[in-house]
DNA sequence: CAAGTTTATATGAAATTTCATACAATTAAT
DNA sequence: ATTAATTGTATGAAATTTCATATAAACTTG
């Protein structure tokens, strides 16, 4: 029988098959980080993101609650369905969270009148109060990116990553 | 007292206080979604990411095991945190997943020698099997990507995406 | 227009994630 | 060496997300 360690109260099991090297196919030693292109989008936007998301999260909103604020300001009301289409999030998922954030007075829910099957959603006067200093400090924050970037860059970056998002 | 409708089982309260138009900060009329950066970052990863994981599901496992795996593939081993860090999760997170993907014995535990706090987490020969037919679709789905926008753009996109990860 | 189909949202149960914190091992300081 | 910080991982409880499905309204078709 193998032996078995304890760490943190957790058994472990020793194993002999420590795997043998074997890449990433079709880019042999470099490492599947580096370059790898839906990665790189990944990280580049979690990167890019968290010193701001930090800024959201100490005003008490989660960033998620962040994106529907910001997704409604400028507009009369969205849809469920088109905040989850814009949040990148799942339907049951904003409905849920759009009833907490009513019983939290930040948005109100209204009957479509057209469709009575939607529910329209929109910020409520505390809402707006609430997102307004974060919309600021976001436009602030992407000014600093793209000032890192250079104008040309910023603009190129921007332009393919709208190609991406059409076109796949 | 405000009138109230029933959708769906739910109670709406009438609100009159329907939002004036107001932009968002320095973008005027544009759309917040449109050409903020963090924004379209997200949307882009997601967008690119999202026909792939389709596949990834259909085997089974969640996107974030897919990135476990991944990630332990062409290495003899990793500690948790450097999974958390290369998967963009949270500790406590990876440890649940690396438990669950052990029970399922796609990984194994070992402690590390060095540091008896850390686990080494490393595939199990039926992990490798698993990830092994994943990443060469991956591999194909990114060329897929990157012939959509031709040779330069694709290295100039990934030079800005490595810059951005690198510097912000 | 009735019956069947599709669409938009809601909802309960299950799974996952997160937070806070505990614990063990390492490192630093006295 | 002790004692005091710090680091890496685990864990219980709470919150959130997801899945599957239900429900209501709108649309389609014969």
């Amino acid at each position: 029988m193998a032996h078995r360690w304890y760490i943190n109260k957790v058994a472990f099991t020793a194993h002999k098959n420590y795997q043998t090297e074997w890449g990433w196919p079709a880019m042999e030693k470099k490492e599947f980080v580096d370059s790898y292109l839906p990665y790189l989008l990944a990280r580049a936007s979690f990167t890019i993101s968290s010193e701001f998301h930090a800024q959201v999260e100490a005003t008490g909103l989660t960033v998620s609650e962040w994106r529907i604020l910001a997704s409604l300001s400028g507009v009369k009301q969205r849809t469920v369905g088109e905040l989850a289409e814009i949040v990148l999030a799942k339907q049951p998922t904003v409905t849920k969270m759009v009833l907490r954030m009513a019983s939290d007075n930040l948005v109100t829910r209204t009957p479509c009148t057209q469709d009575k099957r939607q529910a329209w959603v929109s910020l409520t006067p505390a809402g707006q109060k609430l997102v307004r200093p974060l919309l600021k400090k976001a436009a602030q924050h992407e000014q600093k990116v793209l000032a890192l970037l250079g104008n040309a860059q910023s603009a190129s970056l921007k332009t393919t990553l709208q190609q991406l998002i059409l076109k796949a």
